[in-house]
DNA sequence: TTTATATCCTACTAAACAGATAAGAATAAT
DNA sequence: ATTATTCTTATCTGTTTAGTAGGATATAAA
């Protein structure tokens, strides 16, 4: 029951990119900051750009940049997108796989609460939100430092 | 993002025990009833023995049940007992794989928010609730058949 | 006392997934 | 032309998941 570096690293990643607006900003510059393989954040950009989350700029001084407004996105739709879906159990997932016990199992109840609380959490946080408290965490940082 | 099917079966174990109050239920018996190999819910009975959570009685008329009432146990004490934790980042875990930029992360809204909102659901949530609701659940299913 | 019935305990395994790493092709700016 | 960057595909190692398998141990009933 825990979200795996692609949905994690999807998130930092947008997070710089709204930091950089209007600007393209470079995979390799978002793996330096955030410490993480670049090549490695290659693969998880891809998945941000097929659906149109970021669009990019090949060649020297290119780089990805949003598409829309940062408070247009929701931390629910990216991690989503990373994650594949937000249900906690694989037998919600009709289609991947589904469960014949489903109308006479009890712990269905359970799982549609984490499912809506999950839910109300990620759909209520913008990357607007983030991006806003990640400059107030940086400042502090900085402030500590003198 | 998912839970596992130890967390699962373990849960439906105890639904299956406390639907059987004061009398020993056999592995087997819950392995049929729930469509479980039975060698691999022993694996998952002996967490919940070595916590307390059950007690066994072994040879002939033997099996396991419940050392407490179905309503002194949260669907939260046996997922957490059953998965480790509910934290939805391993970057929580400090113990275990302890993040040195914590501080200057803003995506730990999200987590902390998150870990918050699944915690108000499971601990929210008793064994007698769920046993309650798969009686419901099976007189439903019952009467459908007739 | 034997036999059947259970729990216990340990080891093994196949498949999937996580988390990368690597090599190079395509494209754009200087 | 050269450099910088995205894009694409393939490969790899370790861990986890979800079991299987085999037998040891304890207890109730015959």
């Amino acid at each position: 029951m825990k979200f795996s570096t692609k949905g994690r690293y999807a998130l930092r990643m947008m997070i710089e990119f709204a930091l950089n607006p209007g600007k393209c900003t470079k995979i390799n510059q978002v793996a330096e900051r955030q410490g993480i393989s670049d090549k490695y954040l290659e693969q998880i950009v891809t998945i941000l750009s097929r659906a149109g989350y970021v669009k990019s700029k090949r060649g020297a001084q290119g780089g990805y940049y949003l598409t829309k407004d940062p408070a247009e996105y929701t931390v629910g739709m990216i991690l989503r997108l990373a994650e594949g879906s937000l249900v906690p159990v694989s037998c919600m997932e009709d289609d991947i796989n589904p469960c014949n016990r489903a109308d006479i199992c009890a712990s269905m109840i359970v799982w549609k609460k984490l499912e809506s609380a999950i839910s109300d959490v990620v759909d209520s946080i913008t990357l607007a939100d983030l991006t806003k408290e990640q400059i107030r965490l940086e400042e502090i940082a900085l402030q500590k430092r003198v």
